[in-house]
DNA sequence: GTCGATGCAAAGGCTTTGCACAGCC
DNA sequence: GGCTGTGCAAAGCCTTTGCATCGAC
């Protein structure tokens, strides 16, 4: 009794492609898999826990299967410009999909909302554009933070 | 007749945090009042600009500059991970400023939305943040690249 | 005159790339 | 067996930093 292979979606995409399937490439999408939709890893993050599970993947490989992976839509890339770019496990839930960022700690809180995924619509369609993904990006600081400041 | 001296303002921001008020630093501040709020600079850009119009800022000052004023809230950086770190002139109006950007080719267009402000506001209230500032960035495709696609 | 700011060049991250070898199909 | 993917190391951005000099106050 196992979850169904993820192999075979990634197989078959890849396929559609006229690319393969590898090792490294099944590491990395079963690495975020296994963490879960909510987690946002970077490169290096990728590469130090693949390492730790024993799991070989060379940065290289890393950045190139990101790249990929995002290409094909099973990652998505995130839009924190505090500490570098970082990826997550794409899912249509994820079209709307928002983050509370501290600008001091870095502490994230994600969040959903159907008005603001309503407002990107109408925004897209009142220049006639077709929409992907929207993503809003609250900087703000924490409860901590923000007590930090006022002394 | 002229605009009223922008120097002013920011030579008393300056001086509260022990700080000069520089050619380097009116010129930088200048270029972003002169193109006007909506537009986004690189470092490398506003650098170029400079040298163009014979202001002459070495680019680490480019650099330099571009921290210091937005850490004084004069400038704003923006969160577009297609193109680098970019800035543009920061504005209450601001605090609300949403982007949508074409994937494939780089179009954006902007636009505001109370809806969206008030749901930043929601969700940091909800965590117990403070709001600085609320974001929408909307991936799509612009019509053109949308029709790209299509064959 | 003092102390912060600048310019230059060098160092620093992070990411991509060239090339030979390994391994998927 | 062909051709794509990988690993390694080198190269490439973009950005920051050290240090001597300059200049705002």
């Amino acid at each position: 009794m196992q979850a169904s292979p993820p192999s075979d979606g990634l197989r078959t995409s890849l396929h559609d492609r006229g690319q393969r399937l590898t090792p490294q490439r099944q590491r990395v999408l079963q690495l975020f898999e296994r963490i879960g939709e909510g987690s946002h890893l970077s490169a290096e993050e990728v590469h130090q826990r693949l390492l730790r599970s024993d799991e070989r993947v060379s940065l290289a490989t890393v950045y190139r299967t990101l790249r990929l992976l995002s290409s094909m839509g099973l990652l998505q890339e995130l839009e924190l410009p505090e500490g570098g770019r970082r990826f997550e496990l794409a899912s249509d839930a994820h079209r709307d999909h928002h983050h509370l960022v501290c600008v001091r700690c870095g502490q994230t809180e994600e969040f959903e909302s159907d008005a603001v995924l309503s407002a990107g619509e109408q925004a897209a369609a009142g220049h006639g554009f077709r929409l992907l993904e929207c993503v809003l990006n609250v900087r703000a600081l924490c409860p901590r933070c923000s007590a930090a400041e006022q002394l």
